[in-house]
DNA sequence: CGTTCGATGCACT
DNA sequence: GTGCATCGAACGT
């Protein structure tokens, strides 16, 4: 880890959830555990907010399962989807607001054998760039699950920090894997990673 | 290349 | 009982 490396302040988290997608790319998502540590540069993420977004979890009001999106920003939302990949968001704007952004995918910067194993364990056989390559990929590869929902992500084992990356040129487009709401472009992505899940990945510049 | 489809578990109706 | 912010193997071009 780079000296001049930092944690992200929780106030990066009470702006606009759009403006936080965006300015995810480059952050380091961070995860201290048992085995050691992994990370990864942002790449990709989505913005889901508020109970207008019919793609938003919390598009029926709160429930038992969404109700970290309306804590505190700056909390992380951890969530099992399809039965099999935890999925991680970044809590944001303001308590009462249900407003997240969802990490997508990131570049392999620390832990690396760490992930190829915790990935291999389930016969993943793909390089580095795919390690962390989608949602569910991703939190499998750091090690992400339940006791990491509500976590402080300024302070618990499972931190966003500035480590100095600049994010190259961004696009952005229609989120991905949802039935409604598919209008909207909050999807956020590094132009020509090939970290990148989806359309946009590899030359998708 | 492309598309289809099964695995898998929990929240919600 | 149904549907899902997924993944990758198994097909058909």
């Amino acid at each position: 880890m780079p000296t001049d490396a930092r944690v992200v302040p929780a106030r990066f988290y009470r702006q606009a959830t759009l403006t936080v997608a965006r300015e995810l790319l480059g952050k380091v998502l961070v995860h201290d555990g048992v085995g050691g540590r992994s990370a990864g540069i942002i790449v990709e993420s989505e913005a889901y907010v508020g109970e207008d977004d019919p793609a938003c979890h919390a598009s029926r009001g709160p429930t038992a399962r969404n109700l970290p999106l309306y804590g505190p920003p700056g909390r992380a939302y951890v969530y099992l989807n399809y039965g099999m990949h935890w999925l991680v968001n970044a809590v944001t704007e303001r308590e009462g607001k249900p407003a997240a952004v969802l990490v997508r995918a990131l570049e392999p910067v620390a832990g690396l054998p760490l992930m190829r194993e915790r990935r291999a364990a389930l016969g993943f056989k793909g390089n580095d760039e795919a390690l962390c390559r989608g949602p569910g990929n991703l939190t499998r590869a750091l090690g992400i699950s339940a006791v990491h929902n509500e976590g402080d992500l300024e302070t618990g084992a499972l931190r966003i920090e500035d480590w100095g990356y600049r994010a190259g040129p961004v696009r952005r487009g229609p989120r991905i894997g949802i039935r409604a709401g598919t209008e909207r472009p909050w999807r956020f992505w590094v132009a020509g990673s090939a970290c990148v899940s989806g359309k946009g990945g590899g030359s998708g510049g």
